[in-house]
DNA sequence: CATGAATGAGACTTCATTCAT
DNA sequence: CATGAATGAAGTCTCATTCAT
């Protein structure tokens, strides 16, 4: 009895469930944490039924890795798109900065839903490979002499620390101001604590004054 | 007769008792990770009796805590007094980053244990006074012009984080060389990517070189 | 065929398993004592798994209340409804005394679950409002000089006292006879409460008429 | 005097800590009720430690036993003598109430204590016995015509639940008054008593009997 | 597919009791 | 004897997962 056009509807809903116990998953992960969280605890977030969980995933272990892709996607195609088009020092630090905490902003849920897991769940294949991106692009950027010749895991794993940590003191401010974050980030790392531009409502100008500070 | 620092043997079996479980713990905490560790793992890594934990400790968020209260008791204090000592900004993150470097190289278990935790689980007063008191000591090095104005806020958070990711880069690599991740993490606070020293086995020049550059 | 009545079996199954739940309780709280009965000897009297008792009861002690309330909400009403039809003490007096026994006759079980409970356990609102009813009603008879002026919460308690003594002497005799229970229970308050002296010092004189006026 | 009779240390201690246990048991038990005490609790409101109790005590059914033993064996022999000394029915009957409510209000502890336990570890062999020795004193008071024939067992239960609910009642009011409860107690029965019809197969015409001879 | 009750493994915790000191 | 930590059986309860409807 069910005619092509029901079966629209079956996807439909389909794609709906899946999104509703998603958006569940990172309201309760950012209340809760990781580890306290459970999966009742998401289902219970959704007009759904318990068994309905199963059909979309096989754990909250896989909930997680959903949102934590989906993260990783959203970023690093932006992250290294950014990063190619750059031609300075400056720009490689400047625009991968800029590119993060402009995400963050955009999407606070999902980072805090991925700040309050354990640092075994966020390290992942997808994640790491973010990372190692960097890392190369660090390493590609030194042979080729825009980069001084250094420790590339060193600065990228700096730049990782640098990006979450900035980024949650970030979050804690209103308004939520990306730029000013980057700016930050980019004068410590092309100058230093010295190249730092102060805190000010007009940082694009203080922000050129930092890059001739470090030139 | 009793020796002067002769216990009884039921005190010895006491201290014995509690060291067990929080090495036990240690170990599970490194292995799991926090949220994944249950309290009969912790017991079942031990020769004890699973009620015995319980005249120790009242869950493992309380074993949990005594480990990440023995590192910040170990190292706050540490910290705070070479930043006392320091009369310059180099010494300043210099000292900060090696002792933290050295703390960490010498006592891998406890910082694994806790960078397993959940970021909700590692945050707690103690840890975050440990990190107020870096803010307060960078502002009031800003308030002598030790430092330049900047954001004390975002420059402890960038500590912060270099700190922990490089230090995991660092156990990454053997022999532990916790004077070249200090040199790095000095470097790049004090002059920025440009002003990071090579990697070498001889850091203490290029230290120096930093050091001039940065001056 | 489905009749009107007929319920899905998912319907059928759950009211089947409260039963269950709730006959082995019964069962096991009459056998070892409400102190002494675990959630676990309930669950072993039933064919159930034991995650499905709490889809049913918070606790033992909810299965508890569940029981006596059944007896409360069976038993209050047909005792309210007799009071109110009485038109004499003796009338107030032998129904009380009559619809107890019987309830009693007819639901040893129940009676049993409920006297091997703590006095504490037996205590609770839902009961003590049936005391409450009673001494009402009492009260009330007196205010229309059905009843000779007495101490209504003694008076609640003498009824209660017998009520519940006699009633375990009664179940230990075969055939059960409830009616002779009453017939004593009545007898007993009939010749005494316009015997009863006013709550005064001056007793024995009152007492001694009572013994004529008796006679 | 310290005689040749008088205990050495060790005596005078161990009877002491009996006595403590006791008391801090009288407490707990009636502070939580039977079923939710336990060796700890009664430990703790003592100043010894846990091992010790199992030098005095097999375990808290056994510290219980004695507490009502010590009651039974305190009241029993004040209700024999009482009543073997009534020459008449009410006598009997007073005396039985009076030496019980007065017994209550200079022991409120030991009645709380005994109260709040489960009826089937009230119902022990000593009281059981306690309760027997009604039983029989009415018997053979019924056998010499003092009591009219009536149900031993009926109004050995009825004097029961009168003496344990009234006591209860009584014990809810300031200032204690034994004696108005004695007398309301005696009042009820001595009235009542005469008018309770013989344990027959026809109970209606001796209930309208009663109800004539009531009237 | 959605539903939601049943399942039972297993985590947490308490407690009576023992026993070395 | 007193002490009090160790023991481990046993109870409470949760939760991921299954499966009949």
């Amino acid at each position: 009895m069910d005619g092509i056009a029901s079966k629209g509807k079956r996807e439909q809903t389909k794609i709906q469930n899946r999104a509703l116990i998603l958006n569940a998953a990172r309201q309760v992960f950012a209340d809760l944490g990781y580890g306290a969280t459970t999966v009742r605890d998401i289902i219970r977030a959704t007009p759904l039924a318990s068994g309905t969980f199963y059909n979309y995933f096989k754990s909250k272990e896989e909930v997680y890795q959903a949102i934590r892709d989906e993260v990783a996607l959203a970023i690093r195609p932006r992250l290294s798109d950014e990063r190619r088009k750059a031609t300075s020092v400056e720009e490689f630090i400047r625009c991968t900065f800029r590119t993060f905490f402009e995400y963050v902003a955009g999407d606070r849920m999902n980072f805090h839903t991925i700040r309050h897991a354990e640092s075994t769940r966020l390290r992942t294949p997808e994640v790491i490979a973010g990372f190692e991106e960097l890392r190369e692009d660090i390493e590609s950027a030194v042979a080729k002499n825009v980069f001084p010749p250094l420790d590339a895991d060193f600065l990228m794993a700096a730049m990782v620390g640098v990006a979450f940590e900035v980024a949650e003191q970030m979050l804690k401010r209103e308004p939520l101001d990306p730029e000013a974050a980057a700016d930050f980030a980019t004068g410590l790392f092309i100058g230093g604590v010295r190249a730092i531009p102060e805190a000010q409502p007009a940082t694009k100008d203080s922000a050129s004054d930092v890059d001739s500070h470090a030139a």
